[in-house]
DNA sequence: GTGGGGAAAACGTCAGACGTTTAGCGTCCC
DNA sequence: GGGACGCTAAACGTCTGACGTTTTCCCCAC
């Protein structure tokens, strides 16, 4: 523990300095992504913008060609620019992708599942709470459209096999809850999705009670379908109950 | 496209070839940085653990240490290593810490606030979902010292100047988040309110609102303190409703 | 004992060079 | 005249080597 201050020989008392945050120096590849970073949040550098070569970005900043790319890697990395190469390339400001911050999330909550903080009864908990409501939304908001897509979805065969295919298909969860409309609540719990998901990798469950699960999910689709919104709730309540008593019972999370 | 294969003297058609995803080749900054974080994720480095210093690590990697540098720009901007200089210095994996994914997802949402795919009323809409179950479950679960914490959250001064001080206050909606002991639910929550409260600034409320909304606050906290789980929910939906009225009504969303 | 001054280990930054990728354009051969 | 081939230039990608800066630790003088 380094980060110890220095409580040396003082006699008196150690004065209380409060907060002592110095801020050092942020170094500059950090200062110049901040600095960008900040302009293209505020609209001052809108998506497709190209932004000037790493030679020039550094003249401007008045640091050199290396320390301006580390502040494109953070940027890059946070998926605010992106980068190509060849004559007609150089660094682009990011459209905006839902579908990437979603991994991103999906990806932060996997290492908090490994701490004692965030446990995996937490993201069921979480889950039981949004999707049941999701799929009240669905059924009252369904056109005709997200209808066949949900569906589809729960008609969709089960192979977890070839997954490279199946483009469109995803899984009847991420369907039903981007059938709401309401793209923030696929951004909350498809993550969730996606973590338990790969926390139950090849738990042995039985084709019998994929059958099931199958089952509900037709089921649910239906009630979507014909607009009943509660039932959509209850049934979709009642299937999360199910897959709970399924992860508790074969879900290897340690 | 040189990663085209040798179709070369076909006569016929010009072979579909599928999915030709090439790929290119990942630049080696990025699959020193995978491996890097595959490794991390698989708890193969455990947080704490000392990296190499940057010109070991290349040399492990078989590259030099300005792409080593890069590798750690891209994995420290996503929280998993941080750096610090100096003997005893050197790179570090990251204790998993909520509050910095609480930070990023905020910022992701940020961004995609700006777009017309979320709009802000899908934010309101996933907020009346959340923290009305939320106010249930700790309503349910309250342990006296969280009570106190909801209790003092509801009583604070609304003081929005003074910035610095009020380490532990937050704000009424967090600590009641928190208060679930669900940490899920603080982290899908809390980025909403920190979207909401950013595009609010300076909205033109005047005091007569703001004390009917501390009132609900203080309501909300004692049902909570008094274990009455659906007073909680029920008063805390009202108040999300009225708060939503608020947004709407002066709310500057573009 | 205590305080101060190196010394050493790492990161931070710079400068320059060369490789690699890619799009565009011109040329050459049907 | 048209299409395939190959060259060229702009940018990023990578390497090398050097020097500055920060921080800790340890020894030494007082």
């Amino acid at each position: 523990m380094p980060a110890q201050p220095p409580t040396s020989g003082t006699t008196g008392a150690p004065a209380p300095v409060a907060h002592l945050r110095v801020q050092r120096v942020r170094p500059a590849y950090r200062q110049v992504a901040d600095e960008l970073r900040t302009q293209i949040l505020a609209g001052a550098l809108p998506a497709g913008t190209r932004l000037p070569n790493e030679a020039e970005l550094g003249r401007a900043f008045g640091v050199s060609r290396s320390t301006a790319r580390e502040a494109l890697r953070v940027l890059s990395s946070q998926h605010l620019v992106e980068t190509h190469r060849g004559v007609q390339g150089g660094t682009f400001v990011s459209e905006p992708d839902p579908a990437r911050v979603v991994e991103d999330v999906g990806s932060a909550l996997g290492v908090l599942v490994m701490t004692p903080r965030l446990h995996v009864s937490d993201l069921l908990e979480a889950r039981l709470l949004l999707e049941p409501a999701a799929a009240r939304l669905a059924a009252q908001r369904a056109d005709t459209e997200t209808v066949e897509a949900v569906r589809a979805a729960a008609a969709a065969p089960r192979d977890d096999r070839d997954p490279s295919g199946f483009v469109g298909h995803l899984d009847f969860h991420t369907t039903l809850l981007m059938a709401t409309g309401n793209l923030m609540l696929t951004l909350m719990g498809q993550p969730v999705n996606d973590v338990l998901r790969t926390r139950l990798r090849r738990a042995g469950i039985e084709a019998r009670e994929w059958d099931k699960v199958d089952a509900c999910h037709r089921e649910i689709a239906e009630h979507i379908a014909e607009g009943r919104a509660g039932d959509a709730e209850e049934a979709m309540r009642d299937h999360i109950v199910e897959l709970r008593r399924l992860y508790e019972r074969d879900g290897i999370w340690a």
